[in-house]
DNA sequence: ATGCACCTTATAGTTACTATAAGGTCAAGC
DNA sequence: GCTTGACCTTATAGTAACTATAAGGTGCAT
């Protein structure tokens, strides 16, 4: 099974991501403090890719840093009670959702506009941005 | 119909941004300098609103200011020809197409997640993690 | 004509990195 | 065992995309 072990600058290679970052991350916590050679090198492993992976993943995503803390707590306390934990959960997964079918609306329609201009051979009415700014109506109006 | 004029103010309630953070699209030019007062208020419209609401859903999904200009460029050459769009296109929608995959194993996780919650009482083996950090080989975070 | 809410520009601060400096580590080769 | 060079260390400063605050002008209703 993987129990590999990793330099700082390896894990920056399997996760496309640099050097500073990741131990960015580890002085917010996001990431342990691995332990180090005699010469002060830090070494991963595995687990630590995985989690590097997601953070990077979910930043991606556009989840801030304080959301992805969120979810690997949520991860992390795997012994919590569900009361405690299933408000945060559903909480997340609404926001995943409404992630989700706005992007969708933007690949219909990057998809649409890449076939219709297959079809005539310009570009005639993209409306990229109708399919994310749809809805005008239901954005809610402070009082 | 929509033809509706807007103060900053106004364009700030409707889309749920800082008026600051609409001024400063508009000086990294992705929005239009609009129209003024005698006095020099600015005076929006609903395709200024239409507009500002695709930057903010895109920001929102991740996508960098500079990702978000391509993809409003595209929407603004509306005679462009195909050979000079569609590769362009294609990009976007492949990056598209990998981020809704990954949003949607973190979506089918959450709901594992609490599904399995309400059954056992309590979080047994929770793997967020390990939904968005599936196949560590292949990782491309570029915007 | 006087509030008061809302607008203006301008500058400084925050988040999440990113670049650079100045120096220490380690395995490979001589 | 010593050097070389790639890679590591901490620390500070800079960037992108906002966000907060200051100091002052506008516009409409009393």
């Amino acid at each position: 099974m993987g129990n590999r072990q990793y330099t700082v600058g390896q894990m920056s290679k399997a996760s496309q991501t640099k050097t500073v970052t990741i131990r960015y991350y580890e002085q917010q916590g996001l990431l342990r403090s691995p332990p180090r050679t005699p010469g002060g090198y830090r070494i991963f492993n595995d687990a630590d890719l995985d989690r590097l992976l997601f953070i990077r993943r979910g930043r991606h995503l556009g989840f801030s840093i304080e959301t992805i803390r969120a979810l690997l707590e949520l991860s992390d306390q795997s012994d919590s009670s569900c009361a405690d934990v299933n408000a945060r959960v559903a909480e997340h997964l609404s926001d995943v959702r409404k992630r989700l079918e706005q992007l969708h609306a933007l690949e219909e329609e990057l998809q649409r506009l890449s076939l219709s201009c297959q079809e005539e051979g310009a570009i005639r009415d993209c409306q990229i941005v109708e399919a994310l700014s749809l809805n005008r109506e239901s954005v809610s109006i402070a009082p």
